[in-house]
DNA sequence: CCCATTTATATCGCACACGATAGAATCGCA
DNA sequence: TGCGATTCTATCGTGTGCGATATAAATGGG
């Protein structure tokens, strides 16, 4: 068996580079986002729901890739804060689909100008800044296999 | 202004292929964590200490890029769990200084093998494993840096 | 030497994130 | 058609993560 990702050093782990990048997007976030009153996962909520909204919970968690549980209570913070209205389908009543109010639309235009933030870190190097969006979903499919 | 991040899909987001890789990394190792009775946070806690021990609590947060105030109540359970003791340090009486048990250190060691399964993954691809990390600790430094 | 400042850790409040569970609506098959 | 299985959302419990705050110990300048 290779061995070559064990290392007694966290930080040479490709899995603690990935949590800590994580982290390090929350902080270079938060104070582009605290304006305007969202957290991180909900200003992903605002530009999923800025592409298409009018949909179920499920669809919402399938595209962010969470569970609807999550963001049950996070759609009840954003649909109180008057960003989104919830609806129960009528084609079927188990559905809620949420829509965008005119408020939630255009906080959703404000919040899409934020990633620009990051071209500017990126140096204006693009083909940098597509290779790690490649490399980090080849990861996501290699992590998500059954078993190899 | 350069406007390459910029994009209604989610998943073409830098953000959102970090945020979508650590959770990726969470479910993957969740399962393997599972017997050892860790989550991820407290497996990273115990390959720490697994490297140096008898630290104080901001040396661990230091490593692992954290706030002391996330790690206070992860040791206290870890502690309660039996694998670490906490000891108020001689020379200053401010500083806890952990150390892991007799089974934290058994613990720790089983757990440091769980990596090698990332290696699995990349199907012996060394290259691409260390590539990414070094592409991840340059995005960290880059999110990192005060603005420009 | 004394007291204001700094440092180290802990506690609290809030918001994820998910497994487990609940409850309602729909589906599917006999 | 009827009823068990499935689907969709919500609630609950536990464990992070962090900002704000608290407390105790160490530091340092007058």
């Amino acid at each position: 068996m290779q061995k070559f990702a064990n290392d007694p050093d966290p930080r040479r782990l490709l899995c603690f580079n990935v949590y800590a990048a994580h982290h390090a997007f929350n902080r270079f976030y938060q104070p582009l986002l605290e304006p305007l009153g969202l957290t991180y996962p909900q200003f992903l909520v605002m530009i999923a729901l800025h592409r298409q909204d009018g949909r179920g919970v499920g669809s919402l968690a399938e595209e962010l890739m969470l569970e609807t549980n999550t963001l049950s209570p996070l759609l009840k913070r954003i649909e109180g804060m008057g960003l989104i209205t919830r609806r129960r389908s009528q084609e079927d009543e188990r559905r809620v689909d949420v829509f965008l109010t005119d408020q939630g639309r255009d906080l959703a235009v404000r919040a899409a100008e934020i990633p620009d933030c990051i071209a500017e870190c990126f140096d204006g190097n693009e083909t940098t800044y597509r290779m790690m969006i490649n490399a980090l979903t080849n990861l996501r499919q290699m992590l998500a296999k059954p078993e190899e």
